[in-house]
RNA sequence: GCCGGGGUAGCUCAACGGUAGAGCAAUCGCUUCGUAAGCGAUAGGUUGUGGGUUCGAAUCCCAUCCCCGGCUCCA
């Protein structure tokens, strides 16, 4: 054994120690589970974010009733405090430890390992063929649980055999445990798909199918603001706002390449008058022919089509997800055409965009990610070797000037293009993939754009494809959770609940409601015979940012009485003040309210 | 699409071969009340859908639709 193999890290919360610490988890959890039940085959059980996962081949079907008997019995190896040791073998010993079992899979593994230097780890009684990076011993693999099992396919092809996968998550201190096991509570009570349809924001109807969106009223107010929002921060950045159609003709999608490329995700043709049509799976091919409508000069440039794009995609049964992954939706879609010359300042700009949205809406961390071809494999992309060099070239450098760290993922580009990807980070830590810059070397050529140059001759210009929001129905499932169902002020469905104690305040009320109303507010007005209590739990449930309880004392005095979702509360308030702090908290967009109470 | 789990009142759940039930919400009445649930009554269901087994099915079987955890894919 080799002093590299064991993790003795200093520090147990490195990346490579908890790597260790969770990998070593998976071989005590493989142990147990073929101990427990035996005849399961073993596969591979990498260590993933936040934990692990092993996958099994077996008769019996695990479900969360097992899992108690497991932990139970792994904690028991932990605490036997077994050393992991590694040991070297030749390809012929490893395949003839492996036959001896019966380990199918691993026997399969090893076909790949040839003329590789092998090891087994050994810890207690259970081998695995391991390349290392171990705790030292079981005794420091305390602090697990097991979460889910769930299919999965062998090495992850769905032409293979389905295995059971039984995910776990693993720390090194019980703290750290603890605080991930409330993360993940924490997740289930702001999951969007159950806060949603009890806020009453959207739904999603059998009886019109899945992956369909319905935007009921206080959802659709939210929207409404988001995207005016959008609207005007694009108009101000120079973006033209157009509208296309839904569905187009197929030639149209037979040009743009997307019939072959894309086909998998289109809905089926439409024949009318013996042409087919198409839903739209994506917004580009139509933008692209308002481009070529005009012959176009370099003094045109840049163009910057917006569009608030609804596309409809098939999506296999199986992966939608509430709003995050859905049939239908709305990007914040945007195509700039411009001259080479001008792909940086492009760039930064959508950059910039991203960043005031990121900022606006109170995600305070954020991911990048540039996304470079792979120049082995050239013959994949489309494009010039100089047009991936200078725009992934331009990519970077706009993220190098602003001082922005990312990560550099070689050879994940789509064929047509580098590109930027930014992943936010929600108020739990959580990260999302959102907004996107994109180049296209693709569509350009398919649909032979030309501007004419300074010189007079024609010249291709450059598509830069961008979305922030992403898609609508997305961003917004993210805020829901990001805030837990309690908009700021400036997004909130309601803003203000005004709750009378008796009817005597009817006229107080109403006049209140008035002056709210024609100030812009949203403003609603429980005016039903319920004692006050019953109505602010009501409110505070439906997380309205600012209840207003007027009872005879302060129609008497002339002043209200307020009170904040999170219980705060600020007494004979005027209402000119009320409504001054209204207007400026809507403004300034803050998530919290800024309001110093009593 | 695939593997596993699951669909009972608007919501959360109970009944698990023998007359479908509770809380909340809804409706109606009473109550006019000071900061997170006032009281009472009423109504609400071909148990996702279709078929089968059975004297009898929410319960067992088959098919189908949808949802959940994942896989593959992705805004």
């Amino acid at each position: 054994m080799s002093a590299t193999d064991i993790v003795h890290a200093a520090d147990p919360d490195s990346q490579e120690a908890l790597d260790a610490l969770r990998h070593s988890c998976a071989h005590v959890m493989a142990q147990v589970v073929q101990e427990l039940f035996p005849g399961t085959r073993i596969t591979i059980g990498p260590a993933i974010e936040n934990g692990f996962y092993y996958d099994f081949d077996s008769e019996h079907r695990f479900t969360e009733d097992d899992f108690k008997e497991i932990e139970k019995r792994m904690l028991q190896i932990a605490e036997g405090n077994h050393p992991f040791v590694g040991k070297e073998v030749t390809y012929e010993e490893s395949k003839a430890y492996w036959a001896s079992k019966g380990e199918t899979y691993k026997l399969e593994i090893l076909e790949g390992f040839k003329d590789q230097k092998l090891t087994h780890y050994t810890h207690s009684t259970f081998t695995d063929l391991c390349r290392g990076g171990h705790a030292p011993n079981t005794r420091s693999i305390r602090h697990f649980k097991l979460l889910s099992v769930a299919g999965a396919y062998w090495r992850g092809d769905e032409k293979n055999a389905m295995l059971q996968r039984i995910y776990a998550t693993a720390w090194p201190s019980r703290e750290q445990l603890t605080s991930h096991l409330k993360m993940l509570e924490e997740a289930k009570k702001r999951d969007h798909r159950k806060l949603g349809p009890a806020l009453d924001l959207f739904s999603i109807q059998d009886l019109a199918g899945p992956g369909l969106i319905f935007w009921h009223p206080k959802g659709g107010r939210v929207r409404l603001v988001m995207e005016d929002w959008l609207r005007a921060e694009a108009l101000k950045r120079g973006y033209d706002m157009v509208y296309t159609p839904h569905i187009a003709n197929v030639d149209l999608w037979h040009t743009s390449g997307h019939t072959s490329f894309y086909r998998q995700n289109m809905f089926g043709e439409i024949e009318v008058e013996k042409a087919e049509y198409q839903l739209k799976p994506m917004n580009c091919p139509l933008h692209i022919l308002i481009y070529q409508n005009s012959l176009r000069s370099y003094k045109d440039l840049p163009l910057r089509y917006a569009e608030l794009g609804t596309v409809y995609r098939y999506e296999r049964s199986g992966v939608l997800h509430g709003l995050m992954r859905v049939r239908g939706f709305t990007q914040d879609d945007a195509h700039i055409f411009c001259t080479p010359d001008q792909i940086e300042s492009e760039v930064s700009g959508c950059v910039d965009f991203a960043l005031e949205v990121f900022k606006t809406y109170g995600f305070e961390k954020y991911a990048m990610e540039v996304s470079t071809w792979d120049p082995e494999k050239k013959a994949d992309y489309s494009g010039e070797v100089e047009e991936w060099d200078r725009a992934t070239g331009a990519l970077e450098a706009v993220l190098k000037r602003r001082g922005i760290a990312y990560r550099l993922m070689k050879g994940e580009a789509a064929f047509y293009g580098p590109k930027i990807d930014m992943k936010l980070i929600d108020a739990i830590g959580r990260p999302w993939q959102l907004s996107t810059v994109q180049f296209d070397f693709n569509l350009p050529k398919k649909f032979n754009l030309e501007f004419v140059g300074r010189d007079g001759a024609r010249h291709r210009p450059l598509m830069v494809h961008r979305a922030l929001y992403g898609s609508v129905e997305r961003f917004f499932g993210i805020l829901v959770e990001h805030y837990a169902g309690a908009f700021p002020l400036w997004l909130a469905p309601v803003q203000v609940k005004i709750l009378t104690l008796t009817d005597a305040q009817n006229t107080a009320a109403g006049e209140l409601k008035k002056k709210l109303d024609e100030a812009g507010l949203r403003v609603e007005w429980d005016a039903r015979s319920e004692k006050i209590g019953h109505k602010i739990r009501e409110a505070t449930m439906e997380k309205v940012p600012y209840m207003v309880v007027l009872g005879p004392k302060d129609v008497e005095a002339g002043t209200l009485a307020v009170r904040l979702r999170d219980g705060r509360r600020k007494n004979a308030v005027s209402a000119d003040e009320f409504l001054r702090h209204l207007t400026e908290e809507v403004a300034r967009k803050k998530p919290a309210s800024s309001w110093e109470t009593e």
